[in-house]
RNA sequence: GGAGUUGGUCAGGCAAUCGCUGCGUUAACAUUAAGUUUAACGGGGAGGAAAGUCCGGGCUCCAACGAGCAGGGUGCCAGAUAACAUCUGGGGGGCGCAAGCCCACGACAAGUGCAGCAGAGAGAAGACCGCCGAUGGCGCUUUCUAUUUAUAGAAUGAGCACAGGUAAGGCUGAAAGGGUGCGGUAAGAGCGCACCGGACGACUGGUAACAGUUCGUUGCAGGGUAAACUCCACCCGGAGCAAGACCAAAUAGGGUUUCACUACUUUUCGAAGUUAAGGCGCGGCUCGCGUUGAAACCGGGUAGGUUGCUUGAGCCUGUGAGCAAUUGCAGGCCUAGACGAAUGAUUGUCCACGACAAAACCCGGCUUAUCGACCAACUCCCACU
């Protein structure tokens, strides 16, 4: 059986985890979401978001954003490379339905993962 | 049946799977500065506005003998309340056929200020047109008297509109200093009178605001604006959960005590420098190399953690008081407590196809946003009996 849960080591938890990734990422991007990885000294990956508030007004459609992406990373946990993850929300991220969101990360996900492997070989 | 008013309730439901969070129980692990971590099971998990942060309180710390000034707030009356700018009832004014709704609703007769255009005049006003011209003035007609025979005086009548009188009418304006009528007058005017209205005093009703087919006095208002300064009455200490309280590594530094402290130099007599011994680390030991006073305790306190943190002006039911807001009593219930921040996702299904929007110390309000659904009371219109 494998293991699905999101419990408190897969998130970034404080601000210095945060700009450790911030200082020298491998960056994904999309006009709706950017994605920045950094490499972490743990064997599974672990997320933090960034939904500001001058991007998507509502209390309400921050939350929603932020739930959808953290059960994205959910499911794909075992899929991904063992990094530190930032998502980061921008201006038309609010139009997306949940399926469309969900589409949306799952290509940026694998953009990242080729970024990093052609970084390891160089 | 239609139109409407007021008050209240609800805020998609159900099932499966995978997750999150804190609580309880059990088990495992770990013994750390702190009952922390993991697993299983059980039962909880956003709102009517959680929002805006506009008021009011609790709570916490700081300050504090009291009073005053400054500054801010409130503003018909009474009650409710922990308190309020809230609520309830009442009064007054306005809107609506009505049920009802709306109103910062003290004082401009303490002082100061402000008011475009128009207009004659805008504040104890004003003669532009108009009206009058009684009185005074001017010249004229007629009569009388006097005499110096042409003047004077007196009376009389019509006239001029010169002085002047006049706020009834016109004009301007949002507003022109009570209204209508009669008398009065030269024409007019509260100038006088009647009625209406007002002011003041009394009386009556009401806790009061206030009201009155009441009585008396008074010809009677110097208008508006105080979310203009101001005056009057009453109220207000400041900062906020990043408040505050507790535990507390590592590293550096502080204090106290005990132990260790060779020799030389300097000295402000605290100590500093060089060196040796000793200690510590590497090592089985020696040599060697590196490093250096050692130990204990105390206090402050950083990272981090715990707490504050949800049992409360609480909710429900019954019942008593009150027109009501509200409140007394009895019984029952526990209903989110996160901290990079939990309520979600996917699928299926049903229907009325789901609005506005998510806690962050907690309550009471206000304001703003909102797809709709339902319930109760009331009003108006139409139809039927």
């Amino acid at each position: 059986m494998v293991n699905y849960s999101y419990s408190r080591e897969l998130r970034l938890l404080t601000p210095a985890n945060f700009s450790s990734v911030f200082k020298n990422p491998l960056r994904a991007g999309s006009p709706q979401l950017t994605i920045l990885a950094c490499s972490n000294e743990f064997e599974h990956p672990r997320l933090g978001l960034a939904v500001p508030k001058k991007q998507v007004k509502l209390a309400v459609d921050r939350n929603k954003i932020k739930r959808v992406l953290r059960e994205n990373f959910r499911l794909n946990q075992h899929d991904l490379l063992p990094l530190d993850y930032v998502i980061i929300a921008k201006g038309g991220i609010g139009k997306l339905d949940n399926n469309e969101l969900n589409k949306l990360t799952n290509k940026l996900w694998k953009k990242i993962a080729r970024r990093y492997k052609e970084q390891q070989q160089r």
